[in-house]
DNA sequence: TAATGGGGGTTTTTT
DNA sequence: ACCCCCATTA
């Protein structure tokens, strides 16, 4: 009857076609949690549910794309591109614009990453004068952190700032003032900060008449990686299924990786103390990665004080495979050739650059080896730390898009007038303050700005005035352009600012036509703007030179960004002690059993070849020989290591190399480090 | 009074 | 790449 049925479990068959009130579904790594989805969906729409009235939340768009794909290739019709698929984030975004004027909101409203939030934050600080004074306040990033820390797990400021930022403990007054001003703020300039779209979307849930016909307006709602969800997106949850139990959560608490983000694997396992005659169906037989693997992982998970880790199975043998490998190297460097070396032969044996993954634990990690993989002229796409949305540039078209739906928003203005020759952050606030009315408001329309405009200019140097005239003038709405060529104005009046204020303008200015060229079709510059905040495309690194291979480059990843993805071969790099785990993590101790179960989503990733490297020198400066000597992860315990083929591939002298199955040279070490000092 | 450029130290993870 | 601090310049 399902197209799925024939190749599911009977557990995932089970969860698939259940029929009736709240579904938990436990499923660990590789277990088909996309395909018992993707199934569920299926059935669903096989029972005659139309397809809008499925609500899919992911938690990334790309997660949704592949269950809603999975579907529509069983299905070979296209109901199923019609499902309600996408992030917490951005299911409220969708919620809000098409209900703002009943939640108050502006038409037009702007949304504003992280990194504008904390400079928001920053500005109010300034101007409440807070900043002065014997007393440490948190900077910026550390101030917009515990906002979101505080809204999302609802969690009063004194307690957060206690467990965060125990050093101003005694500063929470100077800090809840600055985050009233930073609340009243955004409402009046017509913004929305990430935390906003789902404090938004919960009034609007929670509300009798809104909530209502929100909740109605979905049959099912099903929640994929909800170990990952956090008080503010369950109470958003509970909200929309007031009136209807059909609620399914997917996940696996020994995936959680977000605690730093307010999110709990709580919500997934006291769930049967929340959730009236909920059902649970647990998944253990992993298809994804081989016995070998599966051992590692195993031994990785029995180490977790807490034992909450469930055991994998394997499904069906993998055959063929070489043992996990647990690689000593002298330093970066060498990790570095050896990966590299490692990629390549893996290739030769014909595993496609695409079907690898190297996986580190911060996005910086991979510096040395991207060096290494350009100058072999190995192609390669990086997902996790900067991206293409957070470059400087962008950033400016993105706020140009969002000021020519909305003038009020002194956010972006306030950046892109920056961009001017001769002004900075004073000449800037105070053309901001020409534009203001009597009553200190920013105008609403463009036809104010153009009216208030010569006195911007008197508050801007000379020399600038033809391009904040020119970029003005492109803000304005024309009645009945094509929002792509409105698009295209504004980057021509944007371009003369790129060329004054960055060093390496060409490259900028290219990337900034992808972004117009997105705009086609969209109803309005703010919803472009808003969308590509809320899922910016992955950034890649173009510094691989001419590809080897069309179509086929080595995925680098941070271990986050990596979730829910699985690769032939996965080679884990950094597995040093104060990387992995980071040492940032260590002052809680769940903050380590987080990076645990960080290190288990890393090596899971993993389908039939696994290598961890552990570089053992860290160099500390560009200059002289300035290092330390790393202890290989905490995570790599005797019963870890049991698993695994140890080498030690460190070079006895520059030109040689020896590879061996020997433990370590203690004295050898200790020899080398005493050379250092004299 | 402001802007700007240089220098030095630092960088976890992300919607 | 970014932030903070300081010296120099408009």
């Amino acid at each position: 009857m399902f197209a799925f049925q024939p190749e599911l479990n009977e557990r995932q068959r089970e969860a698939a076609a259940f029929d009736g009130g709240p579904l938990r579904v436990l499923a660990g790594p590789g277990t088909g949690k996309t395909t018992t989805l993707a199934a569920r969906v299926d059935v669903l729409l096989g029972r005659g549910v139309a397809p809008e009235r499925i609500l899919l939340l992911t938690f990334t768009r790309r997660a949704a794309r592949d269950v809603i794909g999975r579907v529509r290739a069983s299905r070979g019709d296209d109901r199923a591109r019609r499902v309600s698929g996408g992030t917490f984030h951005s299911i409220a975004h969708r919620t809000l614009r098409h209900h703002a004027p009943s939640l108050g909101l502006p038409d037009g409203f702007g949304v504003i990453d992280q990194v504008d939030a904390a400079d928001l934050m920053d500005l109010i600080r300034g101007e409440l004068g807070v900043v002065s004074g014997a007393r440490r306040l948190p900077k910026k990033t550390t101030l917009a952190s515990l906002y979101s820390r505080v809204v999302n797990t609802a969690t009063p400021l004194g307690d957060v700032m206690g467990e965060m930022t125990p050093w101003c403990a005694d500063a929470v007054g100077d800090v809840s003032d600055i985050f009233s001003a930073f609340v009243a703020r955004k409402r009046s300039l017509g913004l929305l900060d990430f935390d906003d779209l789902l404090l938004f979307w919960r009034a609007a849930v929670r509300d009798e008449r809104l909530g209502a016909t929100l909740g109605a307006a979905y049959d099912h709602v099903l929640v994929d990686e909800f170990q990952d969800v956090n008080q503010l997106q369950w109470d958003v949850l509970v909200g929309l299924r007031r009136h209807d139990p059909r609620l399914t959560l997917i996940g696996d608490d020994a995936q959680a990786i977000y605690g730093f983000r307010g999110a709990s694997a709580r919500f997934l396992l006291d769930a049967p103390q929340c959730l009236e005659g909920l059902t649970t169906i647990s998944l253990d037989l992993n298809y994804r990665s081989c016995e070998a693997v599966l051992r590692v992982a195993n031994a990785v998970a029995a180490d977790a004080p807490e034992g909450f880790f469930s055991v994998l199975r394997e499904a069906t043998p993998i055959t063929g495979v070489a043992t996990p490998v647990l690689e000593h190297c002298a330093d970066e460097r060498h990790q570095s050739e050896r990966v590299a070396d490692r990629v390549l032969e893996l290739y030769e044996q014909g595993v496609a650059l695409r079907h690898q993954a190297v996986l580190f634990r911060a996005a910086h990690h991979s510096a040395d080896l991207e060096l290494e993989l350009a100058r072999r002229r190995i192609p390669f796409v990086k997902y996790g730390g900067l991206r293409y949305l957070e470059a400087a540039h962008v950033k400016d078209l993105v706020a140009a898009f969002r000021l020519a739906d909305n003038p009020r928003d002194a956010v972006a203005w306030f950046r892109l007038l920056q961009r001017m020759p001769g002004v900075g952050p004073a000449r800037a606030r105070r053309a901001i303050d020409a534009l203001r009315d009597d009553d200190g408001h920013l105008p609403t329309r463009h036809a104010d700005v153009a009216d208030r405009w010569p006195r911007v200019c008197d508050a801007l140097p000379h020399q600038s005035h033809a391009m904040s005239s020119g970029l003005a003038h492109a803000l304005e709405t024309r009645a009945g352009e094509p929002v792509e060529l409105h698009a295209e104005r504004i980057r021509l009046a944007l371009a003369p600012l790129i060329l004054a204020s960055y060093d390496d303008p060409a490259p900028r200015l290219e990337d900034l036509g992808a972004l117009v060229a997105a705009c086609a079709g969209a109803a309005r510059l703010s919803d472009v703007a808003a969308d590509q905040t809320l899922e910016p495309p992955a950034s890649t690194g173009d510094l691989a030179g001419p590809p080897l291979l069309d179509d086929d480059w080595l995925v680098l990843s941070t271990v986050h960004s990596a979730k829910g993805l699985e690769f032939d071969a996965v080679h884990v790099i950094h597995a040093a002690d104060g990387n992995f785990p980071s040492d940032m993590s260590l002052t809680t101790p769940e903050g380590l059993e987080e990076e645990r179960r960080l290190f288990y989503v890393a090596v899971t990733r993993a389908r039939r070849d696994l290598r961890i490297y552990v570089p053992l020198r860290y160099h500390h400066h560009r200059v002289g020989d300035d290092h330390s000597w790393a202890q290989p992860s905490r995570f790599l315990s005797d019963a870890v290591r049991a698993t695994m083929v140890e080498i030690d591939v460190r070079p006895v002298h520059d030109e040689t190399s020896t590879v061996s199955a020997a433990p370590l040279d203690g004295a050898a070490l200790v020899a080398e480090q005493l050379s250092q000092l004299w």
